[in-house]
Order: structure tokens, then C-alpha cells, then sequence
DNA sequence: ACTGCGATGTCCT
DNA sequence: GGACATCGCAGTT
């Protein structure tokens, strides 16, 4: 590899969920993979907190699923969902606080190899990546990581790209039921590996 | 382009 | 027993 990657700091996490999942857009995910590395650029996020939330696991208290979101901040909650997915979170905020980010899409850097060989070689390259659980698939992700640090050398988020703010859009949140007002989803404008296009009212 | 729907297992009430 | 932070495929416009 061509450079040093290191881990952003635990205090990266440790700020309002808000602020962390706007400032998780450009940011490189690293997956070490024995000699080989799986590198993510992040280019769409969802916000999830106990309080005010009712699409949050942890709206109702702390359960054995969504432990991990109580935790310090910095590491990684992973759930399994519809019988056969996986979505990845960064739990974020002081620990005591159950808060993440659903990590919903990202653009391919580095290793697109495995990427292939994880999803299948059927698929587009957009089509590989763009989705919370075409995500996880892609890197390998499952319950057996949930609760793993991002703050040491095999999987963490390091500084990426900077994203100017008129380069961020943001909107309510996919595939939820509850909670649907609340505009807490980000994601990185005219960026073809964002899971969904939304139709903004009022443009042409 | 969009729409509907089946697959499938775990957690929580 | 119901819900589920989804995906891929088939059918339609």
C-alpha cells in the first residue's frame, strides 16, 4: 500500500450523532483482510439515537441486540435483519448513550476484487456497494464484528476526502416506518453509489 | 423508468 | 406472533 492510513480519534465519535454521520461523507473505511485491504470511501449515512427516535433500536432501553449502541463510541454495532441481511453502524456520542450511524453506501477504492468475488460477479460496480446490506456483503461484515473497535489498526475510519457542505444533501431517513420526519440522513450530491436518487420536491 | 413481492431468521412483546 | 434501518427479480409503463 501507498501510504500510512490511521485511525481517526475516539473523540471523532464521540460528538452529537448528527454532526458524526455528516462527518463520516468522504471518509475512508479500512477493511484488513490477512495480506490484502478493502477500502471504502463513505458516501451515505443515517443517524439513529434513543432519545426523540422512534426508528431507533434503542428507543425502548438497552436489549441484548442493541448493547453495543451503549458502549463507547468508536466501535461498530452490526444487526442482522429480513433473515438474511446485515447492516453496519458506528456507534457514536459518551458511552451510556446508544447512538449510531447506519453506514448506507459507499464507493470503492481499493481491493474491488474481493468486493466482486463477495457480491457476486453479476453485478454492475455501482450496484456492488449501494445499499446498507449490499455493504456489509461486500466487505465481509456480520454479526461476528459487532462490537469491534475502529480505533486500532485491522477495521477502522480514517481522513478521506473533504466534502464541501454545499456538497451535502440531506433528507429523512430509507426503509423505516417511524420517524420519518426527521431529516437525518446525509449524503455526497450527484454521487452514483448512493443507495437511492429521492425526488426533491420543487426542482426541476 | 417504476411497482410489487417473496425470501428468510432473529429479536422482542 | 409480528416486525424488520433490505435486496433482487419479474412485470409493467
Amino acid at each position: 500500500m501507498a501510504e500510512i492510513l490511521k485511525p481517526l480519534p475516539q473523540s471523532f465519535y464521540l460528538n452529537p450523532v448528527l454532526t458524526v454521520a455528516e462527518n463520516l461523507l468522504g471518509k475512508l473505511l479500512v477493511i484488513e483482510t490477512g495480506k490484502n485491504q478493502i477500502v471504502v470511501k463513505i458516501v451515505e449515512t443515517e443517524a439513529y439515537h434513543e432519545n426523540g427516535d422512534p426508528s431507533c433500536h434503542a428507543h425502548k432501553g438497552q436489549t441484548k441486540r442493541n448493547a453495543v449502541m451503549f458502549g463507547p463510541p468508536g466501535h461498530l454495532y452490526v444487526y442482522f435483519t429480513y433473515g438474511m441481511h446485515y447492516c453496519m453502524n458506528v456507534v457514536a456520542e459518551k458511552e451510556g448513550t446508544a447512538a449510531a450511524v447506519l453506514i448506507r453506501a459507499a464507493e470503492v477504492i481499493e481491493g474491488i476484487d474481493i468486493v466482486k468475488k463477495n457480491r457476486g460477479e453479476r453485478h454492475k460496480l455501482k450496484d456492488l456497494t449501494n445499499g446498507p446490506a449490499k455493504l456489509c456483503e461486500a466487505l465481509s461484515i456480520t454479526t461476528e464484528q459487532n462490537g469491534i473497535s475502529l480505533l486500532e489498526n485491522k477495521t477502522f475510519i480514517t481522513k478521506g476526502q473533504m466534502i464541501a457542505k454545499d456538497n451535502i444533501l440531506q433528507t429523512t431517513r430509507i426503509g423505516i416506518s417511524e420517524g420519518k420526519e426527521l431529516p437525518w440522513r446525509f449524503y455526497i450530491k450527484d454521487n452514483e453509489f448512493v443507495s437511492k436518487k429521492v425526488k426533491i420536491i420543487g426542482e426541476r
